[in-house]
Order: structure tokens, then C-alpha cells, then sequence
DNA sequence: CGATTTTGACCGGCGC
DNA sequence: GCGCCGGTCAAAATCG
């Protein structure tokens, strides 16, 4: 009956500057491991989708990445996933080997033991570098600017699937 | 036991 | 002024 809500909210923020990436990946499972550890804080549905939006937050120390999931409406395997804010650190996951290996994809497929846990991680981290090095200059990535700040980008516009495709497709390939 | 997840409720802004 | 929408937090529950 009692509800002490206790609301410490900043209320000095005035602008949102924060990059909103928007992605849009053709997978049945929305948990798209991108090298993150993701807590999710939230979830609700949104009017223009009859699918509820989940909410994501970087479980890690400073970081205030957000990541927001939702799924097309019309389209169920598609999941668009929203990435706000920059991370402070690397990726976590990968022990050995480096982050950013990027040059030997034979030797990283020779595990097929078990599923990839990053398919196309490198993707976004390489189409986050873009998009940070754009705001600086200029960009020369097939996105659409919908709004300052927003840009959505389609991973499966590009008809050619040789890259992504071969991807893609994997990262619900579930044994 | 810890971390993570899940649900509910509330807040803040905007529209009419 | 009120209604609607979206977003976040909080506590509790569950899993490993």
C-alpha cells in the first residue's frame, strides 16, 4: 500500500547528445552477443509495434552504454537493436587472443566446437568507429540520417549477403 | 551467495 | 488541464 518512491533524477540535462545507433539484424533471438555483457533494466511495448521493446544496460563499471532491442512488427526475425551511448572500455570475453584480432579470420573459424559467441561483433564495433570518426568529418556509410543524432543503418538492405549473410544467419544457429 | 532477470509503477515530455 | 507514450528505477524472484 505504501509506495516510497524515491526519484533522484538529474534534471540539469538539457541536451541528448548521445549517439543513437540503430541496427537492424535478421535474427530470431534478440540476445545478440556483440562482446558486451548486457543487464536488462526494462521492458515495454511500444504502440507502433505489437512486440514489447527491451531495455539493456552495460553491466560494467562506468560504463552507461544503453542498448535498446525491439523487434519489427511485420517482420518477427528481424530485431533492431539500438545502441546509445559510447563504451569506456574493450570487449570482455575473450581472455586470449585480443580484442581487435581482425586480420585471420581463417584461424578464429578453426573452433567449430562451439558457436561463435561474436559473429559480427566486429561489424559494429568497426560501424561505431565510422560513425564517431563521421561526426567528426564526414561519413561514407550506406546509413540513413533520420534525425540529428539517429541514424539507422540496414545491415540486410545490402543485397549482396556474401559478408553478412554468411554471418548473420549463424549468430541463431543454435545446436 | 551473487548476479541477473522479471514485473510494476512512476515520471517527464508532448499533444490536443 | 488531462491523456498518452516512452523510459527508467526499484524490489522481488530465479538461476548458476
Amino acid at each position: 500500500m505504501f509506495l516510497f518512491r524515491k526519484k533522484e533524477k538529474k534534471k540539469a540535462q538539457k541536451r541528448m547528445r548521445q549517439q543513437r545507433f540503430a541496427f537492424m539484424t535478421k535474427s530470431d533471438v534478440d540476445n545478440l552477443e556483440d562482446g558486451y555483457r548486457w543487464r536488462k533494466y526494462g521492458q515495454k511495448a511500444v504502440k507502433n509495434s505489437s512486440f514489447p521493446r527491451s531495455y539493456y544496460r552495460c553491466t560494467n563499471s562506468r560504463c552507461t552504454v544503453k542498448k535498446r532491442v525491439e523487434r519489427s512488427s511485420e517482420d518477427p526475425s528481424i530485431v533492431i537493436t539500438t545502441y546509445e551511448g559510447r563504451h569506456c572500455h574493450q570487449t570482455v570475453g575473450f581472455p586470449r587472443g585480443g580484442i581487435f584480432p581482425a586480420h585471420d579470420p581463417h584461424n578464429f573459424t578453426s573452433h567449430h566446437h562451439l558457436p561463435p559467441p561474436l559473429p559480427n561483433p566486429y561489424y559494429y564495433q568497426e560501424l561505431l568507429h565510422q560513425l564517431h570518426s563521421e561526426n567528426t568529418s564526414s561519413l561514407q556509410l550506406p546509413q540513413s540520417t533520420t534525425e540529428d543524432g539517429h541514424v539507422a543503418v540496414s545491415s540486410i538492405n545490402q543485397p549482396e549477403e556474401g559478408l553478412l549473410g554468411d554471418i548473420v544467419p549463424q549468430t541463431m544457429r543454435n545446436p
